[in-house]
DNA sequence: ACATGAATATTGGAT
DNA sequence: ATCCAATTTTCATGT
């Protein structure tokens, strides 16, 4: 799984060590070392001399991780062009990609470890509890929203976007429902009443707006009040019931 | 730089260095090992057996990176609790926060590596090209926009959000104006659109609205077309005029 | 290629 | 602690 590693390299070492690896395509390379990055494109940056673990993909992603956080320095999602080379008695390493156009430079001021992975295609991942789940799970059981419901479409295009489920009531008016798997904030709400707009501007026929979600903001609760909206509150990882064959992640095998 | 490495540690040995240099809380731990990954908390997934690379960093967050792509496969932003121990003969990792309450378990497999860095605190990052700094720019120089305008608030609270900016034009109207340090999307016009109904409701001045973009999806730019709203291509990353003592990112030292 | 929208979004700032 | 909005958002999906 580790095909190779040098500590402390000079910089031709380095230089000759990723150009070797990243040619290959099919490994993971990364260094630790001080760095001066450089990044320029959608904006610009430069984070001067520090300590950084620097990895790179074999999609040509670039990621510069510091001491906290999950979410990189600089990064570069995915690139067309890798280049490494020495200057002024420096490995320097340049990613670049076309579109958008942009570019992340590394200068390896003074690495202290570099290393060659392969890490094979991995196996299969499953997530549970996204929005399309749980629109799934209330189209197949709209009585969650509330008795009665009936169902009629499902992400329903209208001219200002679309709407999660449309349905009808048992008094028989029409019901706009939006979906959020977590807290839902004004955004939400906004939203909502868009498409509950929308719906009545085409026809003359009552039309609810539902925001179905696990929670809501305080300030989002309040609008809803003004907009004549409802909530409805639904959890986004819904407890498998019996007639479903769903498998379940914490069953026992 | 580099404060202790294994290859192919047996899973007693991973259990103890993890214990050890994760209890220091201050450096970075990573591991190239087989895993199994599972996690619970805001959505649930499972990640069968693969190969992947594991780091954590010194504010206890946790990232299991696969073969590809920026975005790890499993993360957790920040944890409250680390807990490493040996399972069924499996050195096993499990990291928990409490707000909100989730849980990342690693199992390694067949660790190849395990590796602990110190990372000191880098030093100076500068970035340009934010929306914050495009707002600045503009409340100084709003001809960029239109000649004769005149901001009168940066931030401007509302009901339903905060103006970018709000000012008046030279015919005496209202003018609010929405940026967007990207192209601007369907979503900005909407934001832009229950900005200026929330300032047509408070009086009866006239009020425009201006989506301050780089540039503009052909959909965005119908929907402002329908809604009487104003588009104005205006770019991100200004060339600071020779006024602003602002210090250029490629200037020559 | 372009536009849209979800995301375990993450992160920082304001209240 | 809560809520909101930006992000070099990234990424998958549909057209």
């Amino acid at each position: 799984m580790i095909l190779a590693q040098r500590a402390q390299p000079a910089p031709d070492e380095l230089a000759a060590f990723l150009d070797e690896y990243l040619r290959r395509g099919d490994c993971l390379v990364q260094v630790v070392s001080e760095c001066e990055v450089l990044y320029s494109g959608r904006a610009a940056s430069v984070a001067e001399a520090g300590d950084y673990l620097v990895i790179v993909k074999q999609d040509g992603s670039v990621q510069v991780h510091g001491h906290r956080s999950v979410k990189p320095v600089n990064w570069q999602p995915h690139t067309d062009d890798l280049f490494v080379g020495v200057e002024d008695g420096v490995a320097v390493m340049r990613a670049e990609r076309f579109n958008p156009e942009e570019m992340v430079r590394v200068a390896f001021l003074a690495p202290a470890m570099v290393q060659a992975f392969e890490l094979r295609e991995s196996g299969g991942f499953a997530l549970m509890g996204s929005e399309a789940e749980m629109q799934r799970a209330l189209a197949r059981h709209p009585e969650l929203i509330e008795p009665g419901l009936e169902v009629l479409h499902r992400e329903l295009p209208t001219d200002v976007g679309g709407i999660d489920l449309f349905a009808r009531d048992t008094d028989g008016a029409l019901v706009v429902v939006e979906l959020k798997r977590s807290k839902a904030n004004q955004e939400a709400v906004h939203q909502l009443g868009r498409y509950v707009e929308s719906v009545r501007r085409l026809g003359s026929e009552r039309v609810r707006g539902i925001l179905a979600a696990p929670a809501v903001t305080a300030p989002a609760l309040n609008q809803l009040g003004t907009l004549g909206l409802e909530f409805r509150e639904v959890s986004a990882l819904p407890l498998d019931d019996a007639g479903d064959a769903q498998p379940s992640l914490f069953a026992p095998a």
